[in-house]
DNA sequence: CTTCTAACA
DNA sequence: TGTTAGTA
């Protein structure tokens, strides 16, 4: 489910059609990129190409901006976003413990019985 | 014609 | 945020 994500975020958007998807004015559309919220490609001939993802994102600044939500609010929104997703990564990277493979080995004993599993397993613990 | 940057009767 | 000027 790689290539899905590939499509979403290739810039082929002039800012004329996020406008008209977002219903967000140049003005606006600009402003959110100096405040850092989105950071559109740029062609060859310095013109602002959007993909999906940003055009999504805009959609989601405009509905924080109508539930109250300053610039300042929304920035903070997205750096814990951030911060998050590299503390993921990190999860992720961290070699398994002693504890973590007991942990597999517990989840698959259990599995050995009811064929049903709806959680995956959870490796990374604590 | 569309988009860009900078600026404000 | 809107709008306008002068470009690319």
């Amino acid at each position: 489910m790689k290539e899905k994500e590939l499509r979403r975020s290739l810039a082929v958007l002039p800012i004329g059609t996020v406008m008209k998807l977002t219903n967000l004015s140049a003005r606006q559309i600009r402003y959110y990129e100096e405040q850092g919220l989105i950071i559109p490609d740029r062609n060859a001939g310095n013109r602002r190409m959007f993909s999906l993802n940003d055009v999504d994102r805009l959609l989601e600044i405009k509905d924080y901006l109508t539930e109250g939500i300053n610039m300042a609010g929304i920035k903070e929104i997205y750096e814990q976003q951030k911060q998050r997703a590299e503390q993921k990564e990190a999860d992720l990277a961290r070699p398994l413990t002693d504890n973590d493979v007991r942990r597999i080995l517990h989840d698959e004993f259990l599995n050995l019985g009811g064929l049903e599993s709806k959680p995956g397993p959870h490796y990374p613990t604590h």
